[in-house]
DNA sequence: TACGCTATACTTAGCCG
DNA sequence: CCGGCTAAGTATAGCGT
């Protein structure tokens, strides 16, 4: 008895243990659970693919700054389809009232997005104009996309993502006054910030 | 005792079931399996990225053409990072997993790729509902979906609009009221971290 | 269509070679 | 660093609500 572990020399192994989600600090642990990680999300990945037909794409950079991915139909293509990746967007002129980190991605997604392909985005806007039946609802029947979000957000989000609501609603606020009063006036009195 | 295996009125349920990894052809089963598979992805992703302080963007496209995406740092981030900009020159030492499950989906999608060109075009209409799910939210940006509908809207239309707005703060309010009120009660240090 | 449940298949932490 | 082993932790297929 004792402390007889049984099977004499050999431990039988500790077996799989719980583990908190949080930033291993062992660096040998952490390579090996990164390798060992990595093999299983892109197994998955690839099951989600291969079983629902689904395109997907994964890239992971390791911290030694070692990049990994898979993709299909391809890594690229399924990006670039995301994102048709920037490249020639140059330099452009937007309103912008807020200097928020967040802001300046959000401002450059929507910057690449339109830029590259305003006429979808128009398409898809006359469709979404919709407005009769509300300004958009998740294609699942779901509700509107902002309800179901928001009960996705952290609560270190849900701020700041109130204060982004806060002020798109008086940026609506403004179209109203604007189109009730007069709308021939040029846009020019409108502070201008300048984004790459 | 004869066929008395269903424990009177409720089946045992039969647990998981192997399956194989191929397309699934029930279509409503494939979608449940999307939808759940997804949500894994997502979670394995999210620890990897945790645990091994990796940087990790994950996109996935259903077949419907709905965009999904989760990203640490931030999909953005990350895929610029790992698709060297003409003119950017990116340090990264790029490894693509030539896996034989990668080989396999590569080979098999191949078939789709052709239908994959059409999935160019729908992208877009995608990739502003992976926005929606994701609450990417794009504050100053001029021509984001719901501004450019702002803009064409009538005035009589945008009182509605704006009330869906107001809506949606009180939601947001809410919600944040309830996870404070939540935080105040448990202890928990971990409120949640970005990537759902 | 989305959840909740249960039994199981699958993943993986800890070790060793 | 990669691969194998064991046992325990997780993800989920099939159903029901």
């Amino acid at each position: 008895m004792g402390t007889a572990k049984t099977t004499a020399g050999r431990p039988p192994s500790k077996g799989r243990q719980r583990i908190e989600i949080r930033y291993i600090e062992d660096k040998a642990k952490r390579q090996v659970a990164f390798s060992k990680r990595r093999t299983g999300v892109f197994k998955k990945a690839s099951e989600v693919s291969q079983l629902c037909g689904a395109h997907v794409a994964v890239v992971v950079f390791s911290e030694g700054g070692k990049a990994f991915a898979i993709g299909n139909p391809s890594v690229e293509d399924v990006l670039r389809a995301y994102d048709p990746l920037p490249g020639e967007e140059g330099a452009c002129l937007l309103q912008v009232e807020d200097d928020d980190a967040a802001c300046r991605w959000a401002v450059e997604s929507t910057l690449r997005q339109a830029e590259e392909t305003k006429a979808h985005v128009e398409a898809e806007q006359a469709r979404m104009n919709a407005f009769g039946e509300k300004v958009m609802q998740a294609k699942g029947g779901r509700l509107f996309w902002w309800e179901a979000d928001v009960e996705h957000l952290g609560v270190a989000e849900l701020p700041e993502f109130a204060r982004a609501l806060q002020r798109l609603r008086d940026n609506v606020q403004r179209h109203v006054d604007k189109l009730s009063s007069d709308a021939a006036a040029a846009p020019s009195p409108t502070p201008l910030l300048l984004l790459q």
